[in-house]
DNA sequence: CGATTTTCGTAGCAAAGGCTACATTTTCTA
DNA sequence: TAGAAAATGTAGCCTTTGCTACGAAAATCG
C-alpha cells in the first residue's frame, strides 16, 4: 500500500482530494468535448477552464500517469476505459446535484456554478437524499 | 470563440479559492477551540485537521500575513477582528448547510462530513434556498 | 509550395500545503 | 529543581497547479 488512501477515515476527506477533483473535472470536460466536436485538444481545455495550455499539459501528464487519459504528442486527448467510467460517474453526480438545486429554487446560472463546487463533496447518502427530494418536489 | 465564456468563468471559481477555504476552516477551528478550552494552540489544529504541526505553522504564517491571526512565538493563536468576522460568517454558513442536510434526511455523521466539503461552495442564493427549505421541512 | 498562425512541448519560476528531521523552548513531573 | 515530555520553530524537500517565455510542430492560408 503505497498510498494510505483510506477514505474510510472521516476527517481526511475535505483536505487533500483536490487532485481527484481536478481529475474528475478534466475527464468530464474531455468526455463532453468529445461528444461535441468528436475530439478534444489541449487548447479546448485551456479555454474551458480559463488556464494556460501549460497548466492543462501538466494536469494531463498526471492523468496519463494515472491511466485516465491517453494521447500522443500533438495528438488529441482520449479517455481510457477508466477515464470514461470516471467521466460517466462524474456526469451522473453533476446532473443530480444540478437538478436538485434547480428543484429547490436556485436559478439556472447560480445552480450551474454551485454544482461545480458541490459535486465533488457529496457522499452517496446525500446524493440519494438529493435525488429523492428532487423527485418529490417535481412530483407536485 | 467556440465555447461560451460562461464555462470558463464558472471554473475559475472552483479552482483557486482553495487558500480561502483553508483560511475559513482554520479561523473557524480556532474560534471553536477558543470557545472550548479558552485558547488555541498549533497542536490542537494539527490534531483537528490530522496534519503535522509544521503544516499548521505554515498555514498560520499565511493567515498572519493576511491579518486574520495574531500570535507570538510559542504563544497561543488569537484571531483578529477580521479573523473573528470570517469565523462567524463561516460558522453561520456551516450551520445552515448542516441543518439543511439533516432536514433532508442525511445522517448526522455523514452530514458533518459533507458539510465540511460543501460549505465553501454554496452561493448566497443557494444558502437562502437551503434555509427556506429547512424551515419548511421542519415546520411540518 | 511557402509563410503565417495555431497548437503543443519544455524550461524555469511561484505559492500552497503536504512531509521528515532536527533544534529549541515551555511545561510538566518525579 | 533537574530531567523528561510536549510544543514550537526551522531547514529542506515534494507535488499540484498556476504562470511566462521561447522554440518546435501542425495546420491553414495565400
Amino acid at each position: 500500500m503505497l498510498e494510505p488512501k483510506t477514505f474510510a477515515d472521516q476527517h481526511r476527506r475535505t483536505r487533500s482530494d483536490h487532485a481527484q477533483e481536478t481529475a474528475a473535472d478534466y475527464v468530464e470536460a474531455i468526455d463532453q468535448l468529445h461528444a461535441g466536436h468528436g475530439k478534444c485538444r489541449v487548447v479546448d481545455l485551456a479555454r474551458q477552464f480559463d488556464v494556460s495550455h501549460v497548466t492543462v499539459t501538466k494536469v494531463i501528464a498526471r492523468l496519463k500517469r494515472e491511466g485516465l487519459v491517453i494521447s500522443e504528442p500533438y495528438g488529441p486527448l482520449e479517455l481510457t476505459d477508466a477515464g470514461r467510467q470516471l467521466a460517466a460517474k462524474s456526469r451522473r453526480t453533476h446532473e443530480i446535484v444540478f437538478q436538485f438545486l434547480r428543484a429547490i429554487g436556485v436559478s439556472e446560472k447560480v445552480a450551474a456554478i454551485d454544482t461545480e463546487g458541490i459535486e465533488h463533496h457529496v457522499s452517496r447518502q446525500t446524493l440519494e437524499c438529493f435525488r429523492r427530494l428532487t423527485e418529490q418536489l417535481q412530483g407536485k
